[in-house]
DNA sequence: ATGAAAGCGCTAACAC
DNA sequence: GTGTTAGCGCTTTCAT
């Protein structure tokens, strides 16, 4: 690598003779500990530091407290536009309340997350922001057994009894979203997703099937569409690329759906073009809607239907919470965040009932 | 904050004790030096890190050495596309070479970009990635001068005398574009931007003005269409917006055009929602290329045809560059690394010649 | 080939 | 109110 470069870096005790005092004092004025200091002498210290120019080292400083304050943020990869919102979230709370936020990109591989997990670990991280990808949730519980707070977003292994476990209330969401295809008239609805290997992915599709029941409209196992595959890499598109798979799957389906719900918009997206590329019409012929609002959802055409699940105020909220907790001590109980979703009604879902209406006339 | 919590954590000396040796010795194995250590004793060691769990404390490392392997990366937004692949490309190659990657966003707040490099600065980060907003260049020259190794993506700033400057050839990617619209047999060709604040932007005008140009058609300072600001926040979808302005605005111009060049692709699709809302059709009407081939440009109708920059690969190579200049412990001369544009064809430039040819018969 | 010991820059007892 | 000083965990001379 490289030798050591000291390049005049100027340190607490240039400060300390410039002000003609300690290094202790320059030390509790800098930390804005409540410890008391004559006026005089914190602003001569205040003084030498603009003069100087100083900034602290904060290696000595988390050495010797051995607390770092930033929080540690795991995402699958920077080309998924689902995660933006929720980095963007944190991050605004983060900064705010005085910590550095630390982004890393698992590429969906889980030894690289357990590898960046550690690496936080060792890094005393403060709190770890987590979209897991991993089977297994052993390091995290490492991670809290340890003493570590966490918040986890997105994981293949159910909630972890002692973290704070974040989303949008995707029950409710779906169930926004089925109410929203009944209320326009549609009845055969097909449910389109990867496989059913998360939670977060089931309570969708509960939420679904919960809103048909309502309606006494018939929703089967059947009717739930999968691939029994999900790519280990994430270039971003893949979620695309699936979307388009389900929808020619979905096509050679025995049953004629009038709808199909997507397990998000990027899937959403890749339904649609792989509809258009069948030659089906959207909405005309079928009726998509996904789920996030993603910035692409507005962009393609007919413009996506989808349900809001404010990423942003998820993000947020679980930082506000994390870092509470870390502040006050709290060790990590079970606690769930769940924000309400809201429809975004645009181009992609048709009215059946009007269409009636006016065949009836 | 949090008072320290030394939390039964294994330390160096830990290791010496289980292993029977001194410290010395243990971190002579560890950041594997090639001081000679006796087989025998090295195995014992290492036994004893296995053991134990041991892994160093990076701060105690980093305070004695003063070098921190990590590479400090700014962007504007984790919302904006086209830094995905540039950020995955320096990730790779990190990563590979033993630096961790650190991705801070900017928010297109010139202010905070400078805290982060500031901040960086103090973590002693060994190289700077940066995308900047700021209009001057003084924080990251002092960065430089203090012996830092910078390269730069985009700026508003000239190019650094002692920076790697890295981007695609943007000179070379308009020329390609212009030459793709002048072979499908248009010749009245608008250039749609936000303001040409940077050089990058000016490149790619001039890339277009030189194609023209050798092909004898105008192309004067009316066919460059701007907006006259730039939203200082980039809540991701800025530049579509700005899209949709420049396609009201170009509409508006004396001049009929049948095909824009816009400055980059999130522009582009924001351009071709604006002039499908006047009811103009791409391409029959007018057609449309961008920059950059985010993900985006396949999924909109048409499907945006567009010069593919190849973030990733100028991320990776602008990292391959910029660690070897540091670890070879040379200082920053300016080098400029440039990569190959290449031009995607898709559905948004209408072909005219066919068209005449299918008319003249 | 191995160990002893001196710090890196900072904070927090503890003294005054 | 202010100063002295002992480390935090690590690397690296300098001895041996």
């Amino acid at each position: 690598m490289k030798q050591p470069n000291r390049c005049g870096k100027i340190v607490i005790n240039d400060v300390a003779k410039t002000a003609q005092c300690s290094t202790a004092t320059v030390s509790r004025v800098l930390s804005n500990s409540d410890y008391p200091v004559s006026d005089e002498l914190r602003q001569r210290i205040l003084d030498a530091v603009q003069k100087l120019g100083y900034s602290p080292n904060p290696y000595g400083r988390i050495l010797r407290t051995n607390i770092n304050p930033s929080i540690g943020i795991i995402i699958t990869s920077f080309q998924n536009p689902f995660f933006s919102p929720i980095v963007m979230g944190i991050e605004h709370i983060a900064s705010k309340r005085g910590y550095t936020p630390m982004v890393f990109a698992s590429q969906r591989d889980p030894s690289l997350e357990r590898k960046y997990i550690r690496d936080m670990m060792n890094k005393r991280i403060s709190c770890l922001m987590l979209c897991s990808v991993d089977d297994h949730s052993d390091v995290v519980e490492q991670y809290i057994a340890k003493g570590g707070h966490a918040c986890v977003f997105e994981s293949n292994f159910p909630p972890l009894g002692s973290a704070l476990n974040a989303s949008a209330d995707m029950f409710k969401a779906a169930q926004i979203a089925t109410e929203y295809l009944i209320s326009q008239g549609h009845q055969q609805i097909a449910f389109l997703t990867p496989p059913l290997s998360r939670s977060s992915r089931h309570q969708r599709v509960d939420g679904c099937r919960f809103a048909m029941a309502m309606h006494g409209l018939e929703f089967g196992a059947d009717d739930v569409i999968s691939v029994p595959y999900e790519n280990d890499v994430d270039e971003g598109l893949y979620e695309y690329n699936i979307g388009m798979v389900l929808a020619k799957k979905m096509l050679l389906h025995s049953k004629q759906y009038t709808a199909v719900i997507a397990l998000n918009d990027l899937i959403a997206c890749g339904i649609i073009a792989g509809l258009v590329q069948s030659g089906v019409r959207v909405p005309e012929d079928i009726s998509v809607v996904g789920f996030d609002d993603i910035p692409i959802a507005m962009m393609v055409t007919p413009q996506l239907t989808t349900v809001r699940l404010s990423g942003y105020l998820v993000g947020q909220r679980a930082t506000q919470m994390i870092i509470d907790a870390y502040e006050s001590n709290e060790s990590g109980n079970q606690v769930t965040l769940s924000v309400a979703p809201v429809l975004v009604a645009r181009n992609s879902v048709a009215n059946l009932k009007d269409v009636r209406q006016s065949i009836r006339i």
